[in-house]
DNA sequence: TCTATTAAACCGATCGTTCGGTATAGTGTC
DNA sequence: GACACTATACCGAACGATCGGTTTAATAGA
């Protein structure tokens, strides 16, 4: 079990529980080791597992979410692609948003830089996609932050229902829904 | 001090910080009460603090939004009331929502159920709305999730990028958004 | 030898909770 | 008015447990 591995386990607990939300213990108990093993791997202790986990994060949606977006495929082409990243992302809706955790409960202001600027990213090189397929620049801007808002509540949703529909729904429809003309 | 007064002191820290980022300390400090003084009002311990804020909101919620949306009022004024209320619940999206709260964290299961069915019953009372109002029941169920989604993700987004804006958007044209009949 | 791993113990802090007791305001009785 | 009684509100102090974090001593494999 070397660092690498245990990014994946780290970044399913912190995006499911936050950061207070999880010990040391329960990191210990989901990698089978001990927590002196922790700290031969993580010598900054939790706060370095957090970062590793944040880099981690960032890295994924880099090389999955924005590269996409950024290629010089068909826009709707790249919109469909970026879609089935982010349904990979949060398993169909199942699993929870990092960015969102960690705005909420404890830690807050602590990750807010972090959650802020990756936001910021996420909007602005989607809203350039759109504004390629032939949008105003700010009707892009607007479409993209609904986007992010359709996205994040459809999460919210099916996560209060305990039904996964509404973020299908919402992540099939998406594509079509960010391109139309009219409004 | 009486425990109807310290029911909105409770009901703005479990918003914020989820039940188990609540701290009797903290919660001590912000009623300006010793921790023995709580136990006073609420025998049963921080369970029973959070049980009685959810009925505290529970109640809230039933008396502003539901009763105005079971009104006899025109549907199109009923649904600017209803968004001028939850306006207000949310602070103009400075504050986020409870039960979004409590699905996020370590609870989690234990307050799923109490979430659910509100949702639901939200959810059900906003279709039989746009029902009234000429829409046909399944695509005045689907507007309605979609409202819940809208204002659940705007409320994300404003607190990610620390900009009430995106909510503020949201809000003022959900009435509209509810009502049109193309799509 | 170097790396990876472990159990076990310990630290100071904080957790939710409980105990014993005080202060105040009202109430009835003489 | 004076007294005893009760209910309510409050709090300092401490409880046992657990927290995140650290250290030690030791084991196993390459």
């Amino acid at each position: 079990m070397n660092r690498e591995a245990l990014l994946p386990i780290l970044f399913h607990l912190f995006r499911q529980y936050g950061y207070d939300g999880v010990s040391l213990s329960k990191i210990a108990e989901e990698t089978k080791l001990g927590k002196a093993s922790l700290y031969h791997h993580f010598p900054g202790g939790k706060a370095e597992m957090m970062e590793a986990t944040l880099t981690y994060s960032q890295h994924w949606f880099e090389e999955n979410v924005l590269q996409v977006l950024r290629s010089e495929e068909e826009t709707t082409y790249r919109l469909r692609q970026m879609c089935d990243r982010l349904n990979d992302l949060y398993d169909e809706g199942n699993q929870p948003c990092l960015m969102a955790t960690l705005t909420t409960g404890i830690g807050q202001g602590v990750f807010h830089h972090s959650v802020k600027a990756r936001l910021q990213t996420f909007i602005s090189v989607l809203a350039a996609v759109l504004e390629e397929h032939g949008l105003p620049p700010q009707i892009a801007q607007r479409r993209a932050e609904e986007a992010l808002i359709t996205l994040q509540g459809a999460m919210n949703l099916s996560r209060g229902l305990d039904d996964s529909l509404p973020f299908q729904r919402a992540i099939a429809q998406l594509p079509q829904k960010l391109t139309q003309k009219t409004l």
